[in-house]
DNA sequence: TAAATACAAAGGTATGACCATTTTACCTTT
DNA sequence: AAAGGTAAAATGGTCATACCTTTGTATTTA
């Protein structure tokens, strides 16, 4: 009578968590296109009606959004709830942003440890992928500026495909990492690490740009990203921690340097013309960088 | 061109729009059927399947409730929107919970490191009234047991007087935790920590009323606090990442004995009746938890 | 009279088709 | 070769229909 009866579990209610499920593992991840819906519901084994039904769920919660004719993407309603609160806090306050790198440190540490023990198969197909592309446009960014680095005259007049060269080495470096975040299997610190790395995502541009014109950066860089690829691969927790520690107190140091480096030039910018041999003081400052790892 | 361009209005959404309009204005009173799909459909000129999202979208925030071969009918409830979109995701998906005490542990050992390293005399006052605030709660809600302990029939039934205990509790043991992860001086740890202490109050308040009938559990978590608090105190940033770390490992195992506990409890609950020693075990376990510190 | 049965109603699901919009590719033009 | 425009493919939005399962109720039966 009163009592609740138990209800027939819905089909469409059984994809929307499924979906829920998959967007909060990062399977979809945000700003991702969703598969067509025809493609979507053959893959899910059920009707389109009923996958309709469950995007309209979860649309209506804001997870999702459709577009006729484009398609259906993950808004990141869930990175936004951390993420927003948070960037406006830096706006107002950018000292806040040591604090930031701060605990990106203990994340990358964590996470590193956590991908080192618990990886699968699965996350080491995605990790070799992100590698190897990081390594790719390490050594291709690399590559330009060794190319044109020729004339010093232009390292304050950086080209179109300089800029090109350091987004994608961002959007890398960022796609590694995370991969990184979601071996650790912790939907989370994975959401949560996205959060930061985004909200870091200008003082890593600053750094890439300033490591850039230093030719032995970047080989560190490297060498400090197989180490800690390797440690992940060959599980060793402790080992892959150590690394991204090394790694981060490196770009740390680097990112202390670069701030440095791009005050001094605010108020020298015309004699970096006369003494183009300046960044031989970046090379010596790398030098003692090594000796974190 | 990449802005948002205006999105076409949707005819489930003016449909949903609709139905709640008329919930609203008492054309469906609370309770009431509404008519059958087909009917409704041609009354307001869509088809069935439009329809059908319109209710699925109500029914996913709680307005209607459908009842195969029943019919749909209007919920009371009312505007039960907006919710932390991470609050949804855990009650749809409580795996996630621990996900989220991971999380929490990693940042609790850090911020309580960080605090023993940076604390000053200011913190240290903040750390003193919460840190006491919270023994007297903690001893409070432990006398109020052992007063009303005598008869172990009662335990399902908790009085107000238990309630308010356990709320006073729980809000001290936020506070004191809070305390210490501003104590480390790092902004963003100290609202990332604020948000997952709220992600977890269920938790908090479901492991303290489990953890409130054995009577060597709160002079347990007395006297881890203590730990923790005197670390931070004298400065010893390894004890004190030790300390919380103990306390939450043993938080941790005593949850998964409350949830084993409330899952028996559903199956078993006639029996409690007969056999109300039922609490000696729970002793036992409580036993077994100290080992962990 | 009470239990069992049968029928109708209602929601749940699946299939297919067509429409509107967007995206993409190709082709023409300069 | 680059720019612009047009057509086709892709994609979400909508509709119609059919069939199934569950529920409610009227009918039948013991």
């Amino acid at each position: 009578m009163s009592a609740q009866k138990l209800s027939v579990p819905r089909l469409s209610d059984a994809v929307a968590e499924t979906l829920e499920r998959q967007i909060l593992d990062g399977v979809f991840k945000s700003g991702d296109r969703l598969p067509a819906e025809r493609e979507l519901a053959v893959s899910l084994g059920v009707s389109r009606p009923s996958l309709r039904e469950a995007i309209q769920k979860l649309a209506s919660r804001g997870l999702l959004r459709s577009r006729q004719g484009g398609g259906t993407f993950v808004t990141g309603q869930l990175d936004a709830a951390f993420f927003d609160p948070w960037q406006e806090m830096l706006g107002a306050h950018p000292e806040l942003r040591t604090d930031v790198a701060e605990l990106r440190r203990v994340l990358a540490s964590e996470a590193a440890e956590w991908a080192a023990k618990r990886r699968t198969p699965e996350d080491m197909t995605r990790l070799v992928q992100t590698f190897t592309a990081l390594r790719g446009a390490l050594s291709a960014a690399q590559g330009e500026f060794v190319q044109a680095g020729g004339g010093f005259g232009e390292t304050s007049l950086p080209t179109a495909q300089d800029k090109d060269g350091i987004e994608t080495l961002i959007a890398s470096d960022a796609a590694f990492h995370q991969a990184v975040a979601e071996a650790a299997h912790n939907a989370m610190l994975g959401h949560l690490y996205a959060a930061v790395l985004r909200l870091l995502v200008d003082d890593i541009r600053l750094n890439f740009s300033e490591l850039r014109e230093v030719s032995r950066a970047f080989s560190l860089l490297a060498s400090q990203y197989s180490t800690l690829f390797e440690a992940i691969r060959d599980q060793r927790p402790a080992a892959a921690r150590a690394a991204v520690e090394a790694h981060l107190d490196f770009v740390a140091e680097s990112m202390a340097q670069s701030l440095r480096a791009a005050a001094r030039r605010e108020t020298a910018a015309q004699r970096l013309q006369s003494h183009p041999d300046f960044s031989g003081g970046a090379i010596a400052a790398v030098a003692s960088f090594s000796s974190h790892a």
